[in-house]
DNA sequence: TAGGATAGCAAACGTCATTG
DNA sequence: CAATGACGTTTGCTATCCTA
């Protein structure tokens, strides 16, 4: 992904009501969409550094989102949710995901069969649900960062398309420069612990790639292994 | 009646499918 | 082909219900 022009730098004043960011930038004060209405540990500490970028869509209340931060430790971290789809499906079409390379017809939005809601990702007999992990904790980076209860339901109906001889595939999207290892966060979600587990053992695979992120180009960087919590 | 629990909604935006 | 609707994204506020 190319952003043409590149994004903008400030300084992050305060993230609220879920979806705005105050951004200073030069001598003023940017409102911005914050597309990330997660808990954000670590990335959105006052005084981080920041990048954005503006939309000409002239129905946007805020024409600035935020892109990305970086931590008071040093690392590049995604904070807009909407991006890890993006960087999927860029990575699906140009079959950089050796895993599923042989597929070309990736549709997005795919209902998911047999129940209400829809996959991020679906290619014939391949169903694939992109989830974004952007918290490292002591060393290891983790998923989920608060209690989901729609991020369970699906992985469970993951485990159903395995169960009925489809592929399905959960894909932890990592854009994050500080994240080489992901696990479960058990202590944050122990269900879905639990139904991560049991789909991977009903044959749902799990996969996890780390985005390099710059104010120009995010590229696809490398595989990074994934292990269930002990 | 005060308090807790819970369900529903709204916040800004993107994407896809359907409708006119 | 443009407009509209449904859905996804999470949290916190508010209205409503139940219990002590």
């Amino acid at each position: 992904m190319r952003f043409d022009p590149a994004l903008r730098e400030g300084i992050l004043l305060r993230r609220y009501k879920r979806f705005l960011a105050d951004v200073k930038v030069g001598k003023h004060v940017l409102t911005m969409h914050c597309a990330n209405t997660g808990a954000m540990h670590g990335c959105a500490e006052e005084g981080s550094r920041v990048w954005y970028s503006t939309s000409k869509n002239p129905n946007r209340k805020l024409s600035s989102s935020l892109e990305f931060v970086q931590t008071l430790q040093g690392y590049e971290v995604c904070v807009n949710t909407a991006r890890a789809n993006q960087l999927v499906h860029e990575a699906l079409l140009s079959k950089q995901i050796r895993q599923v390379a042989n597929h070309s017809d990736w549709s997005r939005e795919v209902s998911i069969p047999g129940e209400r809601g829809r996959f991020d990702f679906g290619s014939d007999n391949v169903m694939l649900e992109v989830k974004m992990v952007s918290w490292l904790r002591k060393g290891i980076g983790v998923f989920p960062d608060a209690e989901s209860v729609r991020a369970t339901r699906h992985v469970q109906a993951l485990e159903q398309c395995a169960k009925r001889g489809l592929r399905a595939i959960l894909f932890f999207c990592v854009p994050h420069s500080g994240i080489d290892y992901l696990t479960i966060a058990k202590d944050i979600d122990p269900s879905y612990e639990v139904a991560v587990r049991e789909a991977m053992s009903s044959g749902v695979e799990v996969l996890a790639f780390r985005w390099n992120i710059s104010p120009r180009d995010w590229k696809l960087d490398s595989e990074i292994p994934f292990q269930l919590p002990n």
